[in-house]
DNA sequence: TTGTAAGCGTTATCAC
DNA sequence: GTGATAACGCTTACAA
């Protein structure tokens, strides 16, 4: 059975029904006070009558922009961006502007047609947790559309970004540690080209010198992507150290590295934190849910969101607009994965 | 610093600076064969330079739709859905389609403000998790755009839905503990008004009728919603029950609530599988990591995505198209939450 | 191969 | 308070 999908009816076919004209039916849509109570209603019943349904495209067309917000995430399956996304939502929600969520999956040419699409429908602005913050890519779209960079920073000063004290992170993530005594920490974490995991080490690296322990006893362990199986690869090379040597704490880069390495300590034997203390970074919802509930650097997510949708609302509405770049510091939420 | 965000180039604009007419830069755009090399050329400089992007609005208002799909999600931040989503991503790339991900957050009023907006844009099609399946809201907007219901069912078939079978779920998790030896089990799951935990427990039960066990030996532990911190709370309600009558295994209806009940199990000090079997349902990833492996109902999660694509778009484009109600077998992942 | 012109559905200006 | 009408940028017959 095919269904009969009649073309939808337009303000045209409103005004046809009600008995006025197309302008009139435009205002009741767009001015309903300028006109009168009766006719407003005829109208209104028409359009019920014939399931009208507003052409977004005609009026954007006209009007020469879209009320909506886009968000180009890196990772769609990583709990932490979803967390930022709500957070758009929610302040999408209070402008009435509608939000599309589009997923790179860290894949350039991906982030590249999306951008490309968005532009072409003359969205009101984007939100982006690019691929490479540092690509040119970016300042072409800006130029057109009012952009802002989520999560990530840029040397140049030229966009809005909302993003996290890496650095600070780092820091606090050794320090809890150092705090509970442990003087050979391992850092979990990689790519190194990747500027957050590179931050987060230097702020474990400086929080190490200032308390004076040799710089081998924080010992670097690079994974080769942020995943749950990285994580438990580095297990595995922990375990290999020998004892004396070996580390006994942890600080990884991100959640999902602390939960795979959590998994393959627990499971070759090893108890948490007794015999290995473990940091994550991230807190998202599963870090909580651990076995052994997860130490975590938390990142105010929502807000992150919050903040990036604000800016880039004023960017596009407001004249006199400038470049700003926000800085969340992290904090940090310390369970039993590090309990003495 | 505020940036000078001068309208963007027209076809029109593209004409003049490369001298040609408009209809010829169209013709670039659509059917680059219809044009000489050397023209084509010269329009194709005539955009770069003036930093050309086709409006869509204006392209889909001509034609009257938009090449784009849309996925309404029930809940972003569950992995199970953006598994789906990354399914229906990969034909819509297949079709170059662009796809949007829309989020309802379970909230019934986002998600009819979605299908309010994504309607007003003239979509080709649109592949939903609805809140409540049988709304008729499904009905009027599936009257304009083709709309393809995804993990769910629906009571008449007048939908394309494409789903996986719950209550075989259900079934092969129960007997998977039957075959490790268990005699009382929990249902762990809710709330019941959820067609799909119902179905789970349907199939649970039919399982246990079928091995002539005691119907009550098989507890039913209601959650309010399938959420870690329920499963935490139904690992209490677990512990409470008399030794003797207490379940050795428990079913839960989600990962999330198996993830919970491991947690509360294990920090209480018992021990997964020994003194509690668990097992799970999606096999979302940090099924997998959890500190004990979760054995888990595997739904084909990416499947459920590729083909709902692929049946709206079908329905959008083929003029025989017939409602089809497709539904997945789920298989079950052993691992060593289950172990004997 | 290229140009001309109509029309998609809306908004907004201007008369009435 | 209401009605004609032009314009937004594009695609697509059709004409040259």
């Amino acid at each position: 059975m095919s269904i009969d999908r009649r073309r939808t009816a337009s303000v045209k076919d409103v005004a046809t029904a009600a008995g006025v004209s197309l302008g009139t039916v435009s205002n009741v849509l767009n001015r309903p006070d300028r006109v009168s109570a009766v006719t407003r209603a005829r109208v209104e019943k028409a359009m019920a009558d014939l399931g009208f349904v507003r052409n977004e495209s005609a009026r954007s067309l006209r009007v020469g922009q879209s009320d909506t917000l886009a968000y180009v995430m890196l990772d769609a399956g990583n709990p932490f961006f979803t967390d930022v996304a709500h957070g758009i939502e929610r302040a999408a929600d209070a402008e009435d502007l509608s939000l599309f969520l589009c997923n790179s999956a860290n894949a350039a040419e991906r982030e590249a047609k999306h951008l490309e699409h968005l532009q072409q429908r003359r969205i009101q602005g984007i939100l982006i947790t690019p691929v490479d913050p540092e690509s040119t890519l970016l300042n072409d779209v800006a130029r057109r559309t009012p952009l802002v960079i989520v999560d990530r920073t840029r040397k140049a000063e030229d966009f809005c970004t909302v993003a996290v004290d890496d650095h600070h992170g780092g820091r606090i993530a050794v320090e809890h540690l150092l705090d509970h005594g442990h003087t050979k920490v391992a850092f979990v974490g990689g790519p190194l080209s990747i500027g957050q995991v590179t931050d987060r080490y230097e702020g474990a690296r400086r929080a190490w010198q200032e308390a004076d322990l040799p710089p081998d006893d924080l010992v670097l362990i690079t994974a080769e992507s942020l995943t749950v199986a990285e994580g438990r690869t580095a297990g595995e090379q922990l375990a290999g150290i020998p004892q004396r040597r070996r580390p006994t704490a942890a600080f990884c880069a991100n959640d999902l590295l602390a939960l795979g390495l959590l998994q393959q300590t627990i499971t070759s034997g090893r108890r948490v934190p007794d015999d290995l203390a473990i940091v994550g970074y991230d807190d998202i919802e599963f870090a909580a849910a651990a076995a052994v509930p997860l130490t975590s650097v938390r990142q105010p997510r929502q807000e992150l969101g919050t903040t990036a949708a604000e800016l880039v609302i004023d960017e596009s509405a407001n004249p006199t607009h400038t470049h700003q770049q926000v800085t969340f510091t992290p904090t940090l939420v310390a369970r039993a994965s590090t309990a003495r």
